[in-house]
DNA sequence: CATGAACGCGAGTCATTGCTCGCATTTACT
DNA sequence: AGTAAATGCGAGCAATGACTCGCGTTCATG
C-alpha cells in the first residue's frame, strides 16, 4: 500500500500512485461487467472500455483475463473471511432477530457493494481453478453456519445440521439477485424480509423437540 | 408430434423418425451442458459431441446456438406453465404442510430433472431476447405465489405480498443447486429440508397479527 | 433396383476476442 | 532541462468457436 519510500520492499516498483489506481479502476469496471453478464461473457476489451481505458493498458496491470478474475475473487476471499469471524457460536445466547442482524447486515451490505462476489465464487462458467481456489471458503463459511445452528438447536444431529447449514447459505446466495435489482428506497424493506425468512426457518430448527 | 401421415400440416418433412430423434438427443445433450457451463461457456461443438454427433449435423436442425437454447427454454416453459396451474388460492384451505407438498413435490422433480431450466432462465449470460420471452412467465409465477400467500396471510398488503413471493421465489432458486448435487439417496431428507425452511417462512408471514 | 430426399459428416471459413508490440506521453528525480 | 522508468495507446496477431459446404450414406417410396 504504501511505498512512497525509495528504498522500498519487497515489490520497488516506482510510480506506483497512477499505476494502484488504475488497478482499483480496473477491478470496480470488472466486477461491474462481471455481474452483469456472468465470467464467460465478459470481455477484456469491456472491461478496459468501462475502466475508460485501452486494452493495452488493462494488459499492463493483468497477464490475462483470470488473472483479473483472481485479483477481484481475492479480495472478495478476504472480506468474507473477516465477515465470517461474526459466526461465532456465542452468538446463539443472543435473541434471535439480534443474532440475525449482526450476522445478515454486514453480509448483506457487502453483497449489495460487490454483486461480481456471487458470480465469480459461484457461476456455473468459471474457470476451475478459481472454483478450486474458493471451495474451502465455501466449505468453512458452511461449517460456520453448521457450529451456529448447532449451538441454537442442539438437539440436531450433525448430518441434520451439514444439511441445514447448506439449505441456509443457499437460501442466502438466492435472495442475494433480489438485493442489487431492488430500488434503494425499498432496501430495508427487503433486509427485513429477508430476516423474517430466516427467522421462521431458525425458529422450525429449534422448535423442534 | 404425429405426422406419420404424409398429407402432413404446417412442416411436411417427411422422414421424422430419425430426425425426431436426433432433435431430441440434441436438446438432451444441450441441458447437461448448459447445466454444467452456463449458455456463453458451452459451445455448440460440445454439444453435438455429447449428443455424438457431428457439428454439421446440429446445424441441420438448429439454425444457430440461441435456437437451440430457445427449444429447450420453450419446453421448460410450457412445462412450468402446467405445474403454475398448482398454484391456486384454494390450496390456503389445506394445512401448511401439505400444500407445500402438493406445491414443492412436483416443481422440485422437475427441476431436479431439468438442471439446465434455471440456467436459461435466470442466468446472467444468456441473450437479452431469451430472458425477455421469459419475463412474463416469471412475472405470472410470482403473481400466483402472491396470490397464494395472499390467501394465506390476509392482513398483508399486497407490496408486503410483493416482497414474500419474490423473497419465496429467490428462496427457491437458490436451493436448486443443492438438488442437482446432492446424492440420490439424501435427496428425502434434503427436501424435507426445503419444505421445512418454507414452512417456517410461512407460518411467521401468517402469524403476524 | 432405382431414385430422390432426409440424414450425416468434418474439414474449412469467418467473426470475435484474448492478448501483444512498438511507439508516444507522463512522472519522478537529478 | 535531461533521464529513465512507468504509464498509455490502439492497430494488429493468433486462437477460439459459431457456422457452412460439398460429398457420402440411409431410407421410403415406385
Amino acid at each position: 500500500m504504501a511505498q512512497q519510500v525509495e528504498g522500498a520492499v519487497a515489490a520497488p516498483k516506482r510510480r506506483q500512485a497512477r499505476g494502484e489506481r488504475r488497478i482499483a479502476e480496473l477491478l470496480e469496471a470488472a466486477g461491474q461487467v462481471f455481474a452483469e453478464s456472468g465470467y464467460s461473457a465478459t470481455t477484456t476489451n469491456a472491461i478496459a472500455a468501462r475502466a475508460g481505458v485501452s486494452p493495452g493498458t488493462l494488459y499492463q496491470y493483468f497477464p490475462n483475463k483470470d488473472a483479473i478474475a483472481d485479483a477481484l475473487a481475492e479480495r472478495f476471499a478476504a472480506e468474507l473471511e473477516t465477515l465470517q469471524r461474526l459466526l461465532v457460536p456465542d452468538l446463539a445466547a443472543l435473541p434471535l432477530d439480534e443474532l440475525l442482524s449482526r450476522v445478515l447486515d454486514p453480509m448483506l451490505r457487502f453483497q449489495l457493494e460487490n454483486p461480481a462476489c456471487p458470480v465469480l465464487f459461484m457461476g456455473p462458467d468459471v474457470p476451475q481453478r478459481l472454483a478450486d481456489v474458493h471451495a474451502p471458503l465455501q466449505a468453512s463459511l458452511l461449517a460456520g453456519v453448521a457450529d451456529l445452528l448447532g449451538a441454537l438447536a442442539p438437539q440436531l444431529q450433525p448430518d441434520e445440521l451439514q444439511r441445514s447449514a447448506a439449505v441456509a447459505l443457499h437460501m442466502f446466495k438466492g435472495v442475494l439477485p433480489l438485493l442489487v435489482t431492488t430500488p434503494p428506497a425499498e432496501l430495508p424493506a427487503l433486509v427485513e424480509e429477508i430476516k423474517t425468512m430466516f427467522l421462521g426457518y431458525f425458529t422450525v430448527l429449534i422448535g423442534r423437540g
